[in-house]
DNA sequence: GTGTAGTAGTTCATCAGATACAGTACTGGT
DNA sequence: ACCAGTACTGTATCTGATGAACTACTACAC
């Protein structure tokens, strides 16, 4: 994509779409997964409706955070026989995984309560 | 299988630092012209400060953020004239500056309240 | 006088995550 | 048959963050 004279201070109107959650994307799809297997496009569709089309994690951002996280060991993949044809990686949390996730749950806090407080977000 | 990512066997524990702020960088410095203005080091140091040693914003990425505000016109520049060879460069948010600023508070406000729902943080 | 540390700014190469884009393969409705 | 949606994969590219190195001045010590 391309700036197309980007001098314009709308042209980046809704340029701020998804780096924001850049680098929580691992987090998140734990956070899906804590609770049970899911297979890759059941998170991809799970993360598009709790975001509730403000943000949308792209399945090309989500499939490659899914082979992270498998080469990372905190999560595993197996194909589930749905027999029809049907062909769906399921990921299952490691006890590695729900490691990591306790750790970031706990990073993203102080994540928040910095930004929070570089903005000023106290009460007002 | 396993764990380490590879490339250092402990280094991962405190990895996660600064990249979660990955994205808010231009928003923070906004934050921090907001009042008044200052000059590269010394909102370098406030924010080391503010965030208290849990993160630190590199003086490579703020410079780089600085040179991206300027040239996107959301903060001027000018010479501190220190005239004791003090070269002190300051930054002025201007009205887009400020227009950016509180789009992109809004934003993190909706991106803090996606990633709390997506991990499901009401209250904690 | 030399050394060292802190202040202040800058440039550059590199890394990693997010995304666009393209492709494969099956299913269900018209 | 066609098309939209489901489901997964691979690759090239962009961008922000960072490490590292550099210039330049000041202050304090030895």
């Amino acid at each position: 994509m391309q700036k197309e004279s980007g001098t314009t201070s709308d042209g980046g109107a809704d340029a701020f779409a998804a780096d924001l959650l850049r680098g929580h994307t691992d987090t998140i799809v734990l956070g899906v997964l804590r609770r049970e297997d899911r297979y890759g496009f059941e998170i991809y569709k799970a993360i598009r409706d709790a975001t509730g089309g403000d943000y949308e994690i792209k399945e090309a951002t989500l499939y490659a955070a899914y082979r992270r996280l498998v080469k990372d060991g905190l999560v595993e993949a197996y194909w589930g026989d749905e027999s029809q044809g049907g062909r769906r990686k399921y990921y299952r949390i490691t006890d590695a995984g729900r490691a990591v996730y306790r750790r970031n749950v706990d990073a993203w806090v102080v994540t928040r309560r910095t930004i929070d407080s570089l903005l000023d977000l106290k009460g007002s």
